[in-house]
DNA sequence: CGGGTTACCTGACGGC
DNA sequence: TGCCGTCAGGTAACCC
């Protein structure tokens, strides 16, 4: 996809490292600035959009905050938090004006920055599997959509090691949908899941319930690594907008299995094969993972 | 409760 | 060229 003329592209391809690259980049223009109005093309997205709430939470406010839990991005102000996730197929660009760029954009935000310079956020979305929210209060952990997912893989303090060990006894499914479910720990999409396994000697069909110790160890390692790694391709790709054919950050990440099915593992050689889990393809090398 | 499937939606791509 | 089936990075609602 080509940048458009006037505009900032802030993410794309949203997992965790997008999302953190895209927390960021907003944070850079909106902290210490404030949303002077939003407008919406559609009442629904993947739920219906709380307009009225958005507006109370946000709209004329300073944004005190710009951070991601989750795939969630959020604004805090002192009434809330807006909160928008991509889905699938989002985007979130920054444009010098409100017209309309690209199909699919259904809601523009007109953001004062802390210099009082006038940008435009456009939400895109093609798959409308994404959602603009806002949460009223300080605390989102009372929230329905925030309640009940697991810890951030890239705290530092947390010992997900110990978590994943503890949390995968008796369970029988897959390790690799273990380790996308947003209720054992956030922020392990698809590609991400493929790598970290590969990393950790896993094979993604193996039943979560019989990794030992020494696989949580080196699989909460491989995630951590993977996921950082991402996060500091996508950071350089913002510093840098030489990339004006469209590739991001996240092309720059050397997949070692995820998508390269046939080709040679690039450990031992062995063809990647690739399965299907919970409908989603997963890529595997039978020799270096067990 | 755990585990598996389905649904949401558009667009890109390959085969015929 | 066009039609059709398949697939795509997410996630929650279902069902058994």
């Amino acid at each position: 996809m080509l940048l458009q003329p006037n505009s900032t592209q802030v993410t794309q391809m949203p997992e965790l490292p997008e999302i953190e690259c895209l927390a960021r980049s907003v944070r850079m223009s909106a902290l210490g600035g404030s949303i002077t109005q939003a407008k919406f093309f559609r009442s629904d997205l993947r739920w219906k959009i709380p307009v009225d709430t958005i507006e109370d939470v946000v709209v004329g406010r300073k944004i005190l905050e710009v951070t991601r839990r989750s795939k969630y991005l959020l604004l805090r102000t002192d009434a809330g938090f807006a909160v928008m996730h991509l889905g699938m197929s989002g985007q979130l660009l920054e444009q010098s004006s409100p017209e309309l760029s690209l199909p699919h954009t259904h809601a523009v935000m007109e953001l004062h920055d802390s210099r009082g310079e006038q940008r435009w956020l456009h939400f895109v979305d093609p798959r409308r599997f994404g959602q603009i929210t806002a949460v009223r209060g300080s605390d989102l952990s009372k929230d329905k959509l925030f309640r009940k997912l697991g810890p951030e893989p890239l705290d530092p303090e947390f010992d997900l090691a110990t978590h994943l060990h503890d949390l995968s006894r008796e369970r029988t499914v897959a390790i690799k949908n273990f380790i996308m479910d947003a209720h054992v720990v956030v922020g392990v999409g698809n590609i991400y899941a493929s790598e970290a396994l590969f990393r950790a000697g896993l094979r993604p069909q193996r039943k979560a319930g019989t990794i030992r110790r020494v696989d949580a160890v080196n699989l909460a390692a491989a995630i951590r690594e993977t996921l950082s790694e991402a996060v500091a391709a996508g950071g350089t790709t913002f510093r840098d907008y030489r990339h004006t054919d469209g590739s991001s950050g996240w092309f720059k990440v050397q997949l070692a299995v995820y998508g390269r099915r046939g080709e040679p593992c690039p450990k031992c050689g062995e063809k990647v094969r690739e399965i299907r889990l919970g409908g989603r393809s997963s890529a595997f090398c039978a020799i270096c993972q067990k």
